[in-house]
DNA sequence: TATTGTTATACTCTATAACTATA
DNA sequence: TATAGTTATAGAGTATAACAATA
């Protein structure tokens, strides 16, 4: 349990890292977004998922995921085939044309990130993932607790996480 | 020095931290996106300054800052007066209802993050901070000093780092 | 002529809602 | 009736370009 200015200055910090994101994204592609780069290494990561996992993976709704996900089809890096146990499903799978599109990536990212982190240890970088690893898996909790609410935030049930798969 | 798969696990993680700040974005009042957010958090963190500096501290381009700064004026949490020493330039700063406003999200940041980091220590949290904040001023470095590009990424001029003052 | 800040426009990403097809 | 996935629409965020005011 940490000083709550600890929790400030974490939060200050996750909008940082935003900007840490956009500089890499400005280094990709031009017809490989951030977002289908995600989707590319989760289904290296992961293997065949179907896209309601995929979904889940990525913590996006899964309207997005489908868009996401046709993008890469279109290009050719990724492959779906219905799900010969559900026919409402659709298996998800990289081709080789993405695992090449994913060697472009590692390189961008790789190329980036040592340029930037020259001064980085390979324990310093080691210890950052482990900490960003365990703090995806800390919110990953599943489904939302909705904790009590004591501030003024909202009343409205307005804006909620992205809709899981059954609750 | 790390290795090649320590960046792209890195890679993999600063876009899942995405996910946290969405999730962390859910909770915040509607009148006040994380943008606006951030503003708010800079303007304490580093008292007045100027529209171009507070873009600097953003890492968004100036067009964009103009847009949070106006939507953060309008609700009477930032006031902007002329800068005696420059009539172009104007000075930024928090007014009462902006602290008022930033206690709020403090309240909500630590509420959220607790509920959710509940089982990390004191210790854990605040080297988290440390290894975020060193990432951070890694990529704080101006100006760009565009890498050699060894990937086929693009050969067009396209995409830039936001515009920053006198290059 | 260069710089500060603003506005207009376009693009990406995400969520909600409506729809289809299967279960 | 409920679920998997798609598409349409709306809203937030950011970048580029064009502009006004000042240096």
């Amino acid at each position: 349990m940490a000083t709550r200015s600890s929790y400030e200055e974490l939060a200050r910090h996750l909008t940082a890292v935003a900007a840490v994101r956009r500089e890499l994204a400005r280094r990709m592609p031009p017809d490989c977004p951030p977002a289908s780069a995600a989707v590319l290494m989760l289904l290296k990561l992961h293997g065949e998922v179907r896209a309601s996992q995929l979904s889940e993976l990525l913590a996006i709704d899964m309207s997005v995921t489908s868009r996401h996900v046709a993008h890469s089809a279109g290009r050719g890096w990724v492959e779906r085939r219905p799900d010969p146990n559900d026919g409402r499903s659709r298996l998800l799978r990289l081709t080789e044309a993405g695992r090449a599109q994913l060697a472009t990536l590692s390189a961008v990212h790789t190329e980036t990130l040592q340029s930037y982190l020259h001064d980085w240890s390979d324990t310093e970088v080691a210890q950052l993932n482990t900490m960003l690893e365990r703090l995806r898996r800390s919110f990953d909790v599943r489904p939302t607790a909705d904790p009590p609410r004591t501030t003024p935030a909202r009343e409205d049930s307005a804006r909620s996480r992205p809709r899981r798969s059954a609750t």
